[in-house]
DNA sequence: TTGTCGCATTGATCTGGATCAAATCGCCGG
DNA sequence: CCGGCGATTTGATCCAGATCAATGCGACAA
C-alpha cells in the first residue's frame, strides 16, 4: 500500500501497522462517484493516486466545488453522520478507506493521529479561508492566477515541482471551483496565454512569467 | 468565570476545573483588536460574551469577513505559528485566553479536549464550504436571506430563540461577509423589508416570512 | 437647539462577468 | 479517412451588482 504521506508521517511502526490493517484499498473508474452529499457516512478515504472533485450542488443544479483533493489528503472527515458534499474521480484514483467504526475506533485509541487528523483540518480551514477572500473579493483573472499559483504549489510539496501544472480537471470544474462560468474561465485562460503569462499545453498550464503572477495573487 | 459551553459539555470536573485554572479572563472593549493576521499566534481564545469580526485583508484594503464568533466560538484554532485572520470586537466582549503553551499542554494531555476541538474544527470547516456555496454561486438576495436564517439559528442553539435576529455588526461588516458591496446590502434589505419578507428594527431584523426565506435558501 | 460625524439609504450610471449563440478542436470508433 | 460527440473557444449582447454621488438620520457634544 502506498503510504499514507499526509496524516502518517510521525507514526510509530506499529501504529502504521495497525493503520494498514485497517485500511481498504480500493480504486475508482474516471467519473466514479467516492460518496454523495446527504448519503449516511459510511468510510473515510486517504487518497493514494489520481485527483478527487469535491462539490456541493444546490437544488436547481448550481454547482460549488469546494476543493480538489491530491494523493495525500483526507476525505470525509467533517462528516458527523451524512456526507457534506459529493466526490467523484477525476480521472483513474485509488484510495485507502476506513470503515466509519474502524476510523472512530482508531481516533479514540491513537491520539497520535487525532492530533495528526486535527492539524490536518486547522489547516483545510485555513484554506477554505483563503478560498472565500478569493471567491468573495477577487476578479476573474486574479481567481484563475491563484488557483494555478496553488495547485502548481501542491503538486511540488507532493514532490512534483514544475512550471508545468497538471490541470487533469475540466473548464467547467474549474468555473465551479473559482465562481465564474466556463466562458469566463476560458476567455481568460486564452487573455493570460496572450499576455505570455502563461502557455496553454495539453492536460495544464506552463507558468511563463511567475513574477507578475505572484504580484496578482499578491 | 462562564462555562465553556462549546467545548466543554462533555468534559469531567476535574478536566473543567483544570481548564479553568488555564483560562485567563479577558475583557475588549468595542473596536478592540483581539489579533492581527500575520502576526505570532500567542493565544486561543473562547468568546463568552459578545460578538467577534474575523476577517482577512489584502494588501489594497480589499477585505473578506470570515466569519462571526458568538459567545462559545474558539478563535485560533488554525494557528500554526502565525494567525491567519484578524479578529475584533463588535461591540463588548469577554473571552477566556489560553497562552500558546497551555493551550498546546493541555492539547496533549486531554485527548476528550482534542476530540471535541477536532469536532468543532470540523464543524467550521463544513460551515466554511456552506459559505463557499454562498460566496461563489447564489444572488444577492440569497447571501442575504441565508445570513439571515444562519444568524437566527446560530442564536437559537445559544438558548436565545426570537423571531428578531441581533444584527450587531454594521453594514459594511455584512457586505464583507457575503462578497457584495454595502450599497447592495442595504437595497436588498430595503427590497426585502418592502415585500413583507423581513421587518428592520433598530440592531436587527425582524423574520416575518420564514417560509418564503427558508423556500429560498432551500 | 444646532452642528457634526458615522452610519445607512437612495438614486443614476457603468461594467465585469453572465448569458445566449455559434464555431472549432480532439479524440475515439467504424 | 470520416462522422459524431463532448469539451473548449470565441463572439454578441445583457444585466446584477458595482461604482459614483447625494441625501437622510440618529446620537452625542457644545
Amino acid at each position: 500500500m502506498v503510504r499514507l504521506v499526509s496524516v502518517c508521517a510521525s507514526l510509530s511502526d506499529d501504529e502504521l501497522a495497525l493503520l494498514e490493517s485497517l485500511a481498504h484499498p480500493t480504486h475508482f473508474a474516471s467519473g466514479e462517484t467516492l460518496f454523495t452529499q446527504g448519503r449516511e457516512a459510511q468510510a473515510v478515504y486517504n487518497v493514494t493516486a489520481g485527483v478527487v472533485r469535491l462539490y456541493k450542488l444546490l437544488s436547481d443544479g448550481r454547482r460549488q466545488v469546494v476543493g480538489f483533493a491530491l494523493p495525500g489528503d483526507f476525505l470525509g472527515l467533517a462528516m458527523r453522520d451524512a456526507y457534506s458534499f459529493s466526490a467523484d474521480a477525476i480521472g483513474e484514483v485509488a484510495a485507502c478507506a476506513f470503515s466509519r467504526g474502524a476510523y472512530t475506533a482508531l481516533v479514540d485509541a491513537k491520539p497520535h493521529l487525532l492530533k495528526r487528523l486535527h492539524e490536518f483540518a486547522t489547516h483545510e480551514l485555513t484554506l477554505a479561508h483563503e478560498q472565500m477572500m478569493l471567491l468573495g473579493r477577487r476578479t476573474a483573472e486574479e481567481k484563475l492566477i491563484c488557483f494555478l499559483l496553488g495547485m502548481q504549489q501542491r503538486w511540488a510539496r507532493l514532490g512534483k515541482p514544475s512550471v508545468t501544472v497538471p490541470l487533469p480537471m475540466t473548464r467547467q470544474d474549474i468555473a465551479d471551483f473559482l465562481g465564474l462560468t466556463i466562458e469566463t474561465v476560458s476567455r481568460t485562460f486564452t487573455r493570460l496565454a496572450k499576455d505570455k503569462t502563461i502557455l496553454i499545453v495539453p492536460g495544464g498550464v506552463r507558468v511563463m512569467n511567475p513574477d507578475r503572477m505572484n504580484a496578482v495573487a499578491a
